[in-house]
DNA sequence: CGTGTAAGGAATTCTGACACG
DNA sequence: CGTGTAAGGAATTCTGACACG
């Protein structure tokens, strides 16, 4: 039901060289984009940075969203609200869980 | 019906050295692998190999076999088998296909 | 046969900075 | 603010070869 945590789409493995073939962005683009806090890629013992394909398909949307004028600021807010929306319901679910635990429910 | 295409799993992204993470294998090995054609990486135009998720899987298992004391020829014959099962069977859907076109058939 | 390793070179990535605006 | 670029260095990857067995 939820999303797989060993989930393909979400393991960092892809270098920046890789990325921005993908995305088409420059380097320079993507490695700004982290500084403003937008993406969050791993690292290697050695330093060198490591996307998952998630990581990609929010690289173009950033980059949408810079094409239409948007500050990379609002884009950190937007993001920060969505999280907060995602916590919300995750802490929503978890009540239930334990109001259905606490007092029984059928499952179907 | 078929697998996506464009599926994230087949995608070629992964460098060397992240493989020899995922799968615990040596580069040598997994070069090697390459050599003896049971792996096949695309290249970067700089020349570096990229490998899929699949790839990943693919290596696990053949190391797997190795261990086993199976041979890489005997590997690659078994791997090639299945390849002729699979167009095989791609080509009975083909006849099956134009069986329908040609007569009609109900989908339903 | 399958794998480790040292060797030399090329491709990749990293950071901090200057530039434009 | 967002991005290009030249700079110097470090990490990554490549190939062909010798070694063991």
């Amino acid at each position: 039901m939820a999303a797989d945590p060993s989930s393909f789409k979400e393991k960092k493995v892809i270098t920046i060289g890789i990325v921005s073939e993908l995305t088409g962005l420059s380097e320079r683009q993507i490695r700004y984009y982290e500084e403003r806090k937008l993406v969050f890629p791993e690292r290697t013992p050695g330093g060198s940075r490591r996307y998952s394909f998630v990581d990609v398909e929010q690289l173009v949307e950033i980059a949408n969203k810079i094409e239409d004028g948007v500050q990379t600021y609002e884009i950190r807010q937007e993001m920060i609200k969505e999280k907060k929306k995602h916590k919300d319901e995750a802490h929503k679910k978890m009540i239930q869980g334990q109001l259905n635990a606490r007092f029984g429910v059928r499952k179907y």
